[in-house]
DNA sequence: CTATTTGTTTATCC
DNA sequence: AGGATAAACAAATA
């Protein structure tokens, strides 16, 4: 489910325990979502330290304690980030739980376990955070940058393209159908297709949908106005809010899309 | 029981 | 070599 502006809500979930100690930690090492972690010295390390900051970039967070932790969590398809009382046990898919102070706890759950935890001990950055690529509401998200990439990707559907986390980060399935219905792009539509006009509205596009999520999903994910396509994509028989004309659903790029025929093109 | 899922990684083919 | 595509991962839900 998190993209871009749910990940952000998710990463401030935890904020109230910024500044406190972590005063006990419960985590399962078997569990998927630690694939190629060193769950010891995570503990070991964990233990004692302040709560000192947080950042979100693309699907990717980085949470901060003392000086020298890293600790990545990336939400896969179904993670969660929420807050237990000290009194409330760990569920069945809470796979890390840090105890904050002694009045709550930090718990990061997901059922389906395709996120997975990181975790560097280290002065400075590790490469799995410092590598990351420009955002695409930064300076650095150029039409350049997005011309170039599409022109190395010529057979492949604008629909693939646009989830491709190494320079698209953050978007997910819905904000690519946001993306592209909002360029009146067909989603099947090849990149070499797309022609240097359609680029610069896909540019523009891109980043708005961004901006538009992060201010009403990302601050207390709000619920998007009727006339996105996002209330109407899922359900059966929805209808395209700017022609009133029938959505179409079906497989583009491996993923369910969903498109506006008389308004995509 | 079957089909579906808002994500990424890996294998395979081209 | 690098792009394109499909399968695998796991569990809930309809």
């Amino acid at each position: 489910m998190p993209e871009l502006a749910e990940v952000e809500y998710y990463r401030k979930q935890w904020l109230p325990a910024y500044g406190q100690a972590v005063t006990g930690i419960y985590l399962n090492a078997s569990k998927r979502v630690f694939r190629g972690v060193d769950t010891n010295a995570l503990q070991r390390d964990l233990a004692g330290q302040l709560f000192t900051g947080s950042e979100a970039h693309g699907k990717q967070m980085c949470f901060r304690f003392g000086p020298n932790i890293w600790l990545g969590v990336h939400l896969g398809m179904t993670g969660k980030m929420t807050i237990l009382s000290s009194l409330e046990s760990p569920r069945k898919h809470d796979h890390l739980v840090l105890r904050m102070g002694d009045e709550r706890q930090l718990v990061f759950s997901d059922p389906r376990m395709f996120g997975r935890i990181l975790y560097a001990y280290s002065k400075r950055e590790p490469a799995w955070w410092a590598l990351r690529p420009p955002s695409i509401l930064s300076a650095e998200f150029t039409f350049e940058r997005m011309h170039h990439f599409l022109d190395r990707r010529t057979k492949s559907p604008i629909k693939a393209v646009l989830l491709m986390q190494e320079t698209f980060p953050g978007i997910g399935n819905w904000m690519a159908d946001e993306i592209l219905w909002r360029s009146r792009i067909l989603p099947s539509k090849r990149c070499g297709a797309i022609g240097l006009r359609a680029r610069r509205e896909l540019y523009a596009c891109t980043r708005q949908v961004c901006e538009d999520a992060m201010r009403v999903i990302g601050t207390d994910w709000g619920t998007p106005p009727n006339d996105w396509l996002f209330n109407h994509r899922w359900k059966d028989g929805g209808h395209c809010p700017q022609t009133g004309k029938s959505l179409k659903r079906a497989q583009v790029g491996g993923r369910t899309t969903c498109w506006s025929p008389a308004w995509q093109r």
